[in-house]
RNA sequence: GCGCCCGUAGCUCAAUUGGAUAGAGCAUCUGACUACGAAUCAGAAGGCUAGGGGUUCAAAUCCCUUCGGGCGCACCA
């Protein structure tokens, strides 16, 4: 529970109060009024913006508002004290005994701190990755892919059910291109000199077992017979073989879809016609000729009639194609019929997460599906900047093994998954990326999740020396605080407190990032703590002559380690409990 | 040319989505290891939030504009 909003409901209740003595009018608006962290917390623990929210429809000055809203106030429980200060803020210090409760909230929920119902069981679609099946992973849809796992686990966590879902792109010319390219090495794998692979053509190795793998399957069948009897059936059998390649990178990274749905299956099944006929019906399709467009490309331009969508009545810049100039439909119709198909299998609440390349068809996309969900269906798309490689602060060079781009299972490779997966989450996704090879497996504090890492593991290092100073004690935490006294203590328990809000808060703005800062700030709270025990012996976690304190600082640390856990469970990281080597 | 994203300490980035004196890390300078792991910690210094104008109790945040960087711009996916 965040304990914020349970603060700003005992303030609403302090302004009903005030209602009913006369001091405030009737029926103002409260929903502006927040409740939130002062900037500074000398100010103290929890501060309102309700008197200034109010003063110009009470017709009171804030400062003089705020004191009667603040007598209220003092004798709200756990409020120690309250004052108000600036423009009007007003401040409120909440006793230790409050920070203790929350100490027990930690320790009774452990990995599951932070939990939510804010989602309120609503369903969330999230389509994420979908890169084309026509080879590995790159390093590009790595970040796109990891940020939206992220995202998915943190939306979970605050209480939306959450379906994963990969969209294959198996239609159109890519996949084409992808089938004769396997043709080649089908031919290739049977002892013809296929020479260099052409322009226009997948050259990568990985298509050389796929080839194989046909010849084996199929022998000599196919050698010499014309294009359109193999390309369907080598279309198909590539797909899978690309997709197969992508699940097993996915899986490194610590990723599974729950639904991959192929745009091939929507064109089989008419759905494209039936999305674009409900669009028709709406008056939203039209046929006509598009302005050229400005800059680079003009020369080509050929004035063509087609048929329209039209964006433009939902905020985008021009109406947008449906088919192509041959009759057949765009990639564009196919989206258009698979945001119908994600909204008519119940899902209102879409997220699509890609990478900033395709910023320019945010509009369009958002557009239809408005159109096609009359309103009622709502898309969210989330873009990753690019990442830039880097070793030791130089661009690192790619290994060309199988085409000019990193391969995901690279980086894997070098740096292992989970500090991979942080790093990518760790800027907001809007931001450029860097990512260096050599600084990501760093062991000093420079590298938060080493820094994160270390903290936990000092933690449960902790705990394993105070068994052996205490080897009959009784390992269940304590539940008794008082003599958690030391501000650093109280500052840390606070810290701790404040994770579901920040929990809720990455979720609604959809940025995982910042838990990897509050995470920072935790564990730089606990080092800075761990080490005032080497100037004051006194604030050490143990204590051989005071063995119910140290009972209380284990508890306080087993919750450090529990909301750090917590964290790095959204982040799909294994928490360590020993820094090995 | 148009659209979208971005511009914050020397460097890499935060800033509770409009809140109080804009914060961290690195680098620089000063200090702390007989230890529950110094792979760490304490302190100092560093800013006209790219420039200008506007909106209001309040702007790094919203609007307009100039400059600088990135991405995209019919029929690809």
């Amino acid at each position: 529970m965040n304990f914020f909003h349970s603060f700003r409901d005992e303030i609403l209740k302090v302004l009903k109060t005030l209602e009913n003595k006369g001091l405030l009018p009737e029926g103002l608006d409260y929903d502006k009024i927040t409740t939130e962290p002062p900037r500074d917390p000398s100010h103290g623990d929890l501060a309102t913006n309700a008197a200034m929210m109010l003063s110009k429809p009470a017709g009171k000055n804030p400062r003089e508002l705020g004191e009667l809203i603040a007598d209220e106030l003092k004798s709200v429980p756990f409020v120690e004290s309250v004052s108000v200060a600036g423009p009007g803020f007003i401040n409120l210090k909440l006793t230790p005994e409050f920070w203790y409760g929350q100490l027990i909230v930690i320790l009774d929920k452990k990995l599951a701190f932070g939990d939510s119902t804010m989602g309120l069981g609503e369903k969330i679609n999230l389509e994420y990755v979908s890169a084309n099946p026509t080879g590995p992973i790159h390093a590009g849809h790595g970040r796109v892919a990891i940020v939206a796992d992220v995202l998915a686990t943190l939306l979970e966590k605050v209480g939306y059910r959450v379906l994963r879902e990969y969209y294959v792109n198996d239609a159109g010319g890519q996949a084409e291109k992808l089938a004769k390219s396997t043709y080649l090495r089908y031919c290739e794998a049977l002892g013809r000199d296929i020479g260099e692979i052409p322009e226009g053509y997948y050259p990568g190795d990985y298509l050389i077992a796929v080839g194989e793998a046909l010849a084996t399957r199929d022998g000599s069948k196919w050698l010499d017979l014309p294009e359109e009897q193999w390309l369907e059936p080598f279309r198909e059998f590539a797909v899978n073989a690309m997709m197969t390649m992508i699940r097993n990178d996915l899986a490194l990274m610590g990723i599974t879809h729950e639904v991959f749905t192929s745009e091939t299956e929507l064109h089989r099944t008419n759905a494209v016609e039936e999305a674009i006929d409900f669009l028709k019906k709406r008056d939203l399709v039209y046929r006509g000729t598009l302005e050229a467009p400005k800059g680079k490309g003009v020369e080509n331009w050929e004035p063509r009639e087609q048929l329209l969508f039209r964006s433009t009545e939902f905020g985008d810049d021009s109406d947008r194609a449906l088919q192509k100039a041959n009759g057949s439909w765009t990639y564009f119709a196919g989206d258009i019929a698979y945001h119908y198909d994600k909204y008519r299998r119940g899902y209102a609440q879409m997220i699509n997460v890609w990478g900033a390349d395709h910023a320019g068809t945010v509009r369009r996309v958002t557009s239809a599906v408005k159109a096609i969900t009359e309103g009622k269906g709502h898309l969210d798309v989330l873009l990753c900047q690019i990442v830039n490689f880097m070793e030791n602060g130089k661009p690192f060079k790619m290994s060309k093994r199988s085409g000019n781009f990193i391969e995901v299972r690279d980086v894997i490779e070098k740096v292992g998954k989970d500090p991979y997966r942080f790093m990518m989450i760790s800027r907001k996704s809007d931001a450029h990326l860097d990512f260096d090879f050599k600084k990501v497996l760093e062991q000093t504090k420079d590298n938060p999740i080493f820094y994160i890492q270390y903290a936990h593991a000092r933690c449960h290092s902790v705990m394993r020396m105070a068994s052996e100073t205490f080897p009959d004690w009784d390992k269940s935490p304590a539940r008794s605080f008082d003599q958690l006294t030391d501000e650093d203590e109280l500052q840390l328990i606070k810290l701790l407190a404040g994770w579901p809000r920040q929990v809720e808060i990455a979720a609604l703005a959809r940025e995982p990032h910042r838990l990897c800062y509050y995470l920072y700030e935790i564990a730089a709270q606990f080092h800075m703590l761990w080490n005032k025990g080497k100037d004051n012996t006194l604030l050490r976690f143990i204590l051989p002559q005071n063995r119910e304190l140290t009972r209380a600082r284990l508890a306080m640390l087993q919750a450090v380690a529990f909301v750090i856990g917590s964290g790095l469970q959204v982040f799909g990281i294994t928490p360590v409990e020993e820094m090995r080597e």
